[in-house]
DNA sequence: CCCTCTAGGTCAGACCATGTCCTAGATGTG
DNA sequence: CACATCTAGGACATGGTCTGACCTAGAGGG
């Protein structure tokens, strides 16, 4: 059994990451399997067993007749072993998530996307990108969306406690240069903003991600100042506050508060019930009006819009274009 | 600073996973402060990235005055080592994304989400999925929603090779406890389905997954059987097909086929120019008509139904709401 | 020019990792 | 019930290796 061809360094980390790698796989593993596949004796397998154990990593063992090792959930989360495939569909679906901004989960998203496509191995990069050129159409549908790389590269940025320099066109449609410290990444509903400390101009500053252009790391270090405001995204809504960018809107529905509640994405905030049995939404948006047009209209219950009259006048052309869509003209082919 | 409390167990392998999880920072480290952070001299840290190297994982080193290591892309994909909130931030991810089905990653998705959630720990497990009922409203609308934990664990089951048991109400309503062995999961457009041999029957069959409830793997063990048709996929669609359980429609855009196409998903298929500068689109769904209608108005051009029917209901029905939700009956608060 | 960083060689000694023996216990099957 | 099959783990000799201390060389930045 085993042959003279096990040529293997025989190095014991190198086994170890290697029998990490099986373990993951979601199916038991007898000892003398692994014993074969890793080129070691049965004993070292257990051996090792004990050892990806002592490190943290709970490996279940069930005894019998056909029982064998397996990973099981531990205390700390054990380095995941991708193969290609999986690897590119993570990427694939953090790139289509980055887009989303799903609050409590995004900058984590951002990060974990950064450090995969750290070490993403060439050939899967362009498969990445081509599945999300494919897939992408899907869900952005207004412009001002956000590039996947642009946020990586300023996640890695703020990780390295690199300083950033990126070309940023203002809303007024100024452009200009900056130099800047990046300090945190924040999206509130389906928006991203950069906070960060403008070089140039001494002061902190937000900046609209779909509004950066070539960022890169420059290279240089830098010890990051203490915001004013402890709190990144705190400082953020005073900021927006400032600059009032945001809307707020006001939706009746004729449906239950609970029932309308359920479809609502959580970062809108509960709607209160009204007497009637309906109830009302109040909340403050940052999006284009469209998509939240789309949102409410999704939802699938009668509604009626109370403010703000872009939005009434958004849904009311929806819900021409609609109309007139299935009364279609009757042009044939 | 290299206090007395390093009483690190000083083992080889599982400094070099530390190693490992350290490199994979976004940033540069100077190899005295790893030396200092793994309680290891700065010359046993130069010989364990070189370790690394030849594992695979190419460790990239800067010379000058503030180099230090980092870990680059490389032919292998290196074990991904991360933090709680990275892990949580794609289980989310992915977990959003199996509902969506994207054509090509679809199953690699899922297989990565079934690794990942297999090691999990249960701390971060039920933020996984408080996080993913707060997000998921976002995306799901009409019903026929698919669970997460069905797709995992028939992904586990078909990669383990166990035998898998589950309850199946069919299309007319009938419910059925099923025992199968399972072969492939195939997704389709919005859609999951399970090609698996059903043992009872003694036949291939194709399960709706979202018609699926409580499956389990019974830890019974099999030796995978060979499909008829060669292909998981192209059988699904001869399964299909003798079913009906897709539909037909046709739309007419008035804009270029070109303009229509790029905000397009890409397994529609595109859109044909028409002579009149508009394009059409024919092709197949097997959604609910209520989400092809919302798809349909969040491309921002105008359109005419041309079939099916109920297509053509659907979007008179919403563009009606929408109608009523802009004029609004004045109820006030 | 200096400083800081990586790169790599050599050497002695401690240490550990391995395979080959054991025995014990759990589990499912004939 | 005995049997096969698996995990669990102790003991031990041996060869290999891993470490730190010491060295030199080279690259980059200020």
């Amino acid at each position: 059994m085993c042959g003279i061809l096990v040529s293997m360094t025989t190095d014991t980390p190198a086994r170890l990451f290697q029998l990490l790698s099986l373990l993951q796989t979601p199916r038991e593993w007898p000892g003398g399997e692994l014993a074969e596949r890793l080129g070691v004796s049965r004993r070292t397998v257990r051996r090792d067993v004990d050892r990806l154990r002592e490190l943290g990593y709970p490996v279940q063992a069930t005894k019998g007749s056909d029982g064998g090792y397996r990973l099981v959930a531990g205390k700390a989360m054990p380095p995941l072993v991708l193969d290609d495939e999986e690897a590119v569909a993570i990427a694939v679906g953090l790139r289509a998530g980055a887009g989303h901004a799903i609050e409590g989960v995004d900058e984590a998203s951002v990060r974990a996307l950064a450090k995969l496509e750290q070490v993403l191995p060439a050939r899967l990069r362009h498969r990445v990108s081509t599945l999300q050129a494919a897939t992408t159409p899907l869900t952005s549908g207004d412009g001002a969306s956000v590039a996947p790389e642009t946020l990586t590269v300023m996640a890695s940025a703020i990780a390295g406690r690199e300083r950033l320099r990126f070309a940023y066109r203002a809303g007024d449609g100024t452009a200009t240069r900056r130099l800047t410290e990046p300090y945190r990444l924040v999206s509130t509903g389906r928006r991203w903003y950069l906070v960060a400390y403008d070089v140039d101009r001494a002061d902190w500053r937000t900046f609209r991600v779909d509004r950066v252009n070539e960022p890169f790391a420059t290279g240089a270090r830098f010890d990051p100042r203490e915001l004013p405001t402890g709190n990144a995204a705190e400082y953020l809504r005073q900021s927006m506050q400032r600059r009032q960018e945001t809307y707020t809107f006001s939706v009746v529905f004729e449906a239950p508060a609970e029932v309308v509640a359920e479809r609502l994405p959580a970062w809108l905030g509960a709607p209160e019930p009204l007497a009637d049995g309906g109830c009302r939404l109040r909340a403050t948006a940052g999006d284009t009006v469209e998509w939240l047009a789309v949102r409410l209209a999704m939802l699938g219950h009668p509604f009626t819009v109370q403010e703000p009259a872009e939005l009434v006048e958004c849904v009311r052309a929806l819900g021409a274009r609609l109309t007139r869509a299935a009364d279609g003209d009757p042009r044939r082919a």
